[in-house]
DNA sequence: GGAACGATCTGC
DNA sequence: CAGATCGTTCCC
């Protein structure tokens, strides 16, 4: 519980994806400072959940700091945060990391790809996180959220820039993008 | 039982 | 800009 930023459970989703913002997501000797997030919510038609509950997206609607971890494309992870309370299904997936520990074993689980991080499935890619860690529990255990200063090189002073989301075709106008400028 | 598609990435 | 590649969902 304490290791989440102050306010994150049940808050706003765009809050929380705001708040993750500097976080820093961990998983075993890998770790990275959190620079890009979405927020998607509930009735939210580029969401997973707004078609409701499924074997899929189960975790989406459990419990607040736990993992949402999916397979696309058939190839790719990606992970996200679900922020609200038991049966809502909201979540903020993460985007973007700045590598901070374990780049060499980054840049081998890439296959030496310059970009370790910069993308969401890239950056699961990186921190070896699979289906494995799907409602895994992000306050505790191998993956885990850290707060901002429990890496030197944040300051709270970032400058954050909102825009519309990647990747989706609905809601698209919906400017629930959180990234660190630069 | 089957078809369509996807919160992506890579390489041509 | 198209291909990779397959789980999930939805419709028959």
């Amino acid at each position: 519980m304490r290791a989440l930023p102050r306010g994150f459970y049940d808050r706003d989703t765009r809050v929380v994806a705001r708040a993750l913002l500097g976080c820093v997501l961990a998983h075993g000797h890998t770790a990275g400072r959190i620079i890009e997030t979405e927020a998607y919510l509930a009735d939210d038609p580029a969401s997973h959940s707004h078609n409701g509950k499924t074997a899929r997206n189960s975790s989406m609607f459990g419990p607040p700091g736990h993992a949402y971890v999916y397979f696309t494309y058939g190839m790719h992870h990606c992970v996200n945060v679900v922020t609200r309370r038991e049966g809502t299904g909201e979540a903020v997936l993460i985007r973007a990391l700045e590598p901070l520990d374990g780049i060499e074993l980054m840049k081998r689980r890439r296959k030496g790809a310059d970009h370790l991080c910069s993308g969401p499935a890239k950056l699961t890619q990186a921190l070896a996180i699979t289906r494995a860690h799907d409602g895994a529990d992000l306050t505790r255990g191998a993956l885990r959220i850290l707060p901002p200063e429990s890496y030197p090189g944040w300051s709270g002073k970032e400058k954050i820039l909102t825009t519309p989301r990647i990747g989706i075709t609905k809601a698209i106008e919906k400017k629930w993008r959180c990234v660190v400028q630069g």
